[in-house]
DNA sequence: CTGTTAGCGCTTTCAA
DNA sequence: TTGAAAGCGCTAACAG
């Protein structure tokens, strides 16, 4: 049996009360007895039976997620997730609460940060545009002692406690590198397309993607970034109209969402143009284009575990607990034809 | 507030006693009663908190883990996996048991196996032999109510209650295609290294392997399987015959574990020959050996994760209780030296 | 067959 | 500043 606050009661010389109060920080208890508790708990090896203390306190975490709208299927999976994750709160003792803004706005998002001040919260996870309003307002919360978690793109330089999501800057490395060998020493032009340079994903990905690709496979080059905005009507249209205007296209890379859009153009000039397609974000339309051979490679981030992942970190520093790190490390997942889920 | 046996007592007419009686199918229950009870349970939208039930029981989930010994990184890493776990034992009311036995040694497993018939136990995870005989010992101890969880490695057509590990077809069939395209075209044999076709884990990948191999690829030839017993020496000893005697290998297939051998070899004939190589799970000396161009890509199962997913699994299947399926799956992990963790 | 009561490890009044 | 006692949701003797 691993030792109580009886034990450390008894130890000490003192009641159980003190010992509580030593152990949670709290007031009234005069500097020699609490180093008297302090000692004990060190001596005897106490380890805090949170499940009990949680029952004890009747706790329950309110969380809040803040997420993007937006009409792409990654987004819809990520508040899917989030959903799936209110349907576990009673068990997990979480009370999740989703707040959505429109992507790529500051305004909103800082807004939405802005009203959790004072708000009995024990942790919020954002979706973060990287501007430096949204690191305010992130780093006001942080110094309210509120857990704040980065989901899926970061913010630069802030205090948020932790980040879920994947190392973007890997997996644009990633990209460029299967795309390089799967095109096996052909020569012509990349296009590459993205959300929005205002996200520090899609950034650190084209980051990621160029320099692998200036670094290792010289005989292709890259076009100017087209921005479709993660918006399928928007990236439809812009690569159909890249393709027509230049034929010496023989590879894209689709770092954001949107790709509904991007396999409609695709299909469009099927079977004349082949193409070497890496996108990002499995969802069922790249599913299917993957399985019909219009596009080469998936990236993935799962978001399911970023969202589970985000929870537990959360409770975790919300307790000030320790996290098991590799469990929370976030993959980039690569998913061929054939190891779909 | 989520409603509590008390809320049952009260609804049923009972006392808190009675109701634990039914909730835990304990018998002394008039089956008047019990329906009664059972029907409050269900009107009133009881959930049972595991938590405040095991603290009351003062449970502990003894749970036992059986790993092959062996010289290779991989079981290394697994071992040590189980012994991480060991240290979060008290947190997490397990109580972790490790029983090791020879690689690839029918007899030794089932005896481990029988050895446990009897024993109060919350579970046991095995990292399968595929032979009748375990199939056998496994049964029995399912029949004896005790979860059964294959680990890495499952077992045809056996009883058991969950099998965490990677889908080993697909991961023979994503090698096959990342091995064929890489090699763009060209013309040439190709060699597989496994470990024992007495695993379920290797042939399935050989089978996934051959199966794309035969059907998208034909100019690729595959020789005849070297096994080499997931043994560094014997791998060395085995790809360096091959690779002498036959000057038209242009591509290997690592499909078990013993890689620093194989590595060896491959260093001995660089840079004369050059070769494409995948090879499995993720150790210092893959690593390495990615980094530095000797190979081309790692797949990967974690063990971390099936360690700690094989847990999950164990006390939620000796408890009755559901899991989140997805948080479950294995994946296969594919690492190219860009996006190492 | 059913109910009363104490207690798991921790927290929280309320008194002293 | 400290302690006694009740209680979180559930289980386990022990009576009846």
């Amino acid at each position: 049996m691993r030792p109580t606050v009886h034990d450390i009661a008894a130890a000490a010389g003192v009641s159980l009360a003190t010992v509580d109060r030593v152990l949670n920080q709290r007031p009234g208890v005069r500097l020699v007895t609490r180093e008297k508790v302090e000692a004990a708990i060190r001596q005897i090896g106490y380890i805090r039976d949170v499940a009990a203390a949680n029952l004890a306190k009747s706790r329950v975490y309110p969380l809040v997620f803040i997420v993007p709208t937006g009409d792409n299927s990654f987004m819809h999976g990520l508040r899917f997730e989030v959903h799936q994750a209110t349907l576990r709160a009673s068990i997990e003792r979480t009370d999740i609460r989703i707040v959505e803004v429109p992507p790529f706005d500051v305004p909103a998002l800082v807004t939405a940060l802005n009203t959790l001040q004072g708000q009995d919260i024990a942790g919020v996870a954002l979706v973060a545009t990287d501007a430096p309003e949204v690191r305010t307002a992130v780093d006001r919360l942080v110094s309210e002692r509120i857990p704040v978690i980065t989901l899926v793109s970061d913010l630069t330089d802030s205090a948020r406690h932790h980040y879920a999501g994947i190392d973007n800057i890997a997996a644009g490395r990633t990209a460029a590198r299967l795309l390089g060998r799967f095109l096996g020493g052909r020569e012509g032009d990349l296009t590459v397309l993205a959300g929005s340079m205002l996200v520090r994903d899609h950034r650190e990905r084209l980051q990621g993607f160029s320099a692998v690709m200036a670094e290792e496979f010289p005989k292709l080059r890259l076009l100017p970034v087209l921005e479709g905005r993660d918006d399928p009507e928007q990236a439809r249209s812009l690569v159909s109209k890249a393709l027509s205007a230049n034929k010496s296209i023989i590879g894209i890379y689709s770092l954001g969402a949107g790709n509904r859009g991007l396999i409609a153009a695709l299909k469009a000039v099927r079977p004349e143009r082949e193409l070497t397609v890496v996108v990002h974000e499995l969802t069922q339309h790249t599913r299917a284009a993957l399985l019909d051979g219009t596009i080469d490679a998936v990236l993935n981030q799962d978001a399911g575990h970023e969202v589970r992942s985000a929870i537990r970190v959360m409770k975790a520093t919300a307790d000030g607990q320790a996290v098991i790190a590799d469990q929370e490390r976030i993959r980039l997942d690569i998913f061929l034809k054939d190891n779909l889920p």
